[in-house]
This record gives C-alpha cells, sequence and structure tokens, in this order.
DNA sequence: ATATCACATTAGATATAGTCTAAATTTGTC
DNA sequence: GACAAATTTAGACTATATCTAATGTGATAT
C-alpha cells in the first residue's frame, strides 16, 4: 500500500529499509489474520526478493522491539503476528488457535496500590472460546436456541 | 496441603488420582509462582514418586482440559501452569517473562454485536511491563523522580 | 570514486519445547 | 484374582525458534 509511510515508521525507528524487513512489514499491513513465523516466511517468498528464514525471524524480532508490531502468543502453537495499526482486542479460539481483532474498548487500571515497584507498559484483553468456524453448527439439530 | 480436596477434585473431573497427577496438582496449589512443565517435571521428582517428562505434560493436558489449572503462553519462552484457585488477572514482565497474580477485577464484556457467531468462553485481562526484579533500580542516580 | 564500517542477510547447525508411539504398569470393578 | 480401561514410560520424533560465522550492502567520509 503506502510505499513512503512504512519506509518512515521503519526509518523513524531505526531501522533500515531493507528489501527482506519492507516486505514483512508491507505484508502485515496488508492482512490483518496473524500470520505466523513460516507464514510471513512463505509469503514474502512467493514473491521476490527472496528472504531466508533467519532474516524473516530476526525482522519479526526488530520489528517487535521497535514497537511497530505485536506478537501474540498461542498456547501449544506457533506465535502469531500483527502490525500495531489500530488499537484492538484479540478473540483467541480453544479449538483452531486462530487470532482475531476485536472492536478497542478501555481496560480498568490495575488497582491503585496493586502495582507495587512494577511499571506498567499496557494492558490486553483477551477474549477466548470457539470462532465462527470452530463454533457447533446447528443444522436441524435441537440444540440450545 | 488439603489431600482430600484435590483428590475429590481430579476425581470430580473423571481423572483417577494417581500419584503422579496428585504430585503435579498438589504442586501447582501449593505454589503460585507460575512454574514451566520443566520446572514441575523437576519438583515432582525431587521427592517420589518418580514421573516421566511425559506423564508430567499428559497430566498438564489433562488438568487444563479439566479446567482446573490454566496454561499461560508467554511469547519467546516455555509456557507457565496455574492452579485455578481465585479468580486473578496477570502481569507478565517483558524482560524475564515472569509471571504475577494481579488482583481480579471485572472485565468488560465485548460490545454486543461484535462477538458474531462466536462462542464466548472468558475474558483474561493481560497487564504487561517490568516486574520488581526487573524495573531500573532508582540508587543515588539522577533519574525521572 | 574508493575506503570504511555498521548494519543486514544467509545457510545451516543447534537449541528448546512439546508430542507421539508402543509396550508395560497401575487402577478400579467384578 | 481376572479383566478392561486408564495411565505411565523411555525415547524417538516434530515443531518452533535462535545462533554462528561468513558474506553482502549502503551510507558516509575522504
Ligand atoms: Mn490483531
Ligand atoms: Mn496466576
Ligand atoms: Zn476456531
Ligand atoms: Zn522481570
Amino acid at each position: 500500500m503506502d510505499t513512503e509511510a512504512i519506509k518512515r515508521s521503519l526509518e523513524g525507528s531505526g531501522l533500515r529499509c531493507t528489501p527482506q524487513r519492507y516486505a514483512v512489514m508491507a505484508f502485515l499491513m496488508e492482512h490483518n489474520r496473524h500470520p505466523t513465523a513460516a507464514e510471513i516466511f512463505e509469503a514474502v517468498n512467493r514473491v521476490d526478493p527472496r528472504s531466508s528464514r533467519a532474516t524473516t525471524y530476526n525482522n519479526l524480532r526488530d520489528l517487535v522491539q521497535a514497537g511497530l508490531v505485536r506478537e501474540v502468543a498461542v498456547e501449544g502453537r506457533a506465535a502469531r503476528f500483527d502490525a500495531k495499526g489500530m488499537r484492538h482486542h484479540h478473540f483467541i479460539c480453544d479449538r483452531c488457535g486462530q487470532v482475531e481483532d476485536m472492536e478497542w474498548c478501555d481496560v480498568p487500571r490495575p488497582a491503585s496500590g496493586s502495582l507495587g515497584k512494577r511499571i506498567l507498559r499496557e494492558c490486553e484483553l483477551i477474549f477466548r472460546g470457539l470462532c465462527t468456524k470452530c463454533a457447533p453448527r446447528r443444522h436441524a439439530s435441537r440444540s440450545v436456541s
């Protein structure tokens, strides 16, 4: 999409805009399906330039550190990645591990005092359950209305 | 601690109370430090009965499925486990990955309609930042008040 | 233009976390 | 005790991610 904007945001974070790094960032901005590192690696290599597996991981690490990308850990599955665009929360499917965006809403801060000497960076809300694909089909069977 | 209570909660979930399974559950109830599978394996084997690595993983899986234990995925680190006692949230340290309990507070439900056909099971709040050990020491150095 | 140097990429080896298999054992029930 | 189902086990295996050391690249200085 906006080539220049991506370039600027990389350089604004002190990261060179290399073809491989750009490809990772652009892919994440064009897709909101929270791909895994392996999926990103495969996707950016379907078009040139060819990027190595190590570079894909290196760049994802750099982008996360720079605050441009969010990493979402899912129990028992590969981590997923997400360009930090508009603020949002996540729904994670118990069955298939899919991560989906949920509309942002403000989050209660920790009760004052319960934070102690800790330094708070962010609050994150995670919804869990079954995604649309995994929720039981209703068919013609008798089931809770 | 309460041997009988553990036994009953296992059997109430359709799980036999084997020595290995009991040891995992008892360890999790006695410690609220969110150990990894490897730490649990090591701890329960410091005392008898000796439990294999596979069994430790099997039992953790069973306990999570039964709803007695919670698994916490942490980016780039081994999963951590937590006996589900009193409801609470979690603080996860950006630097050391430590998971700490935070006082429970009610969580906003997703805006009605934004849930679609998904089935919601739970809402979880995660605070992130630096834990007490990782927060910058203040010493005598000049730093933000 | 060429030298320089920090940053970046690469292939492949390595590490870590977790799962699977198939045989042996334990447990609850009759 | 006999039986069946659940559980345990060692170790092989898979998946995910990181590391290493050599090579490449581009911005800047000369
Ligand atoms: Mn997202
Ligand atoms: Mn906890
Ligand atoms: Zn699903
Ligand atoms: Zn810490």
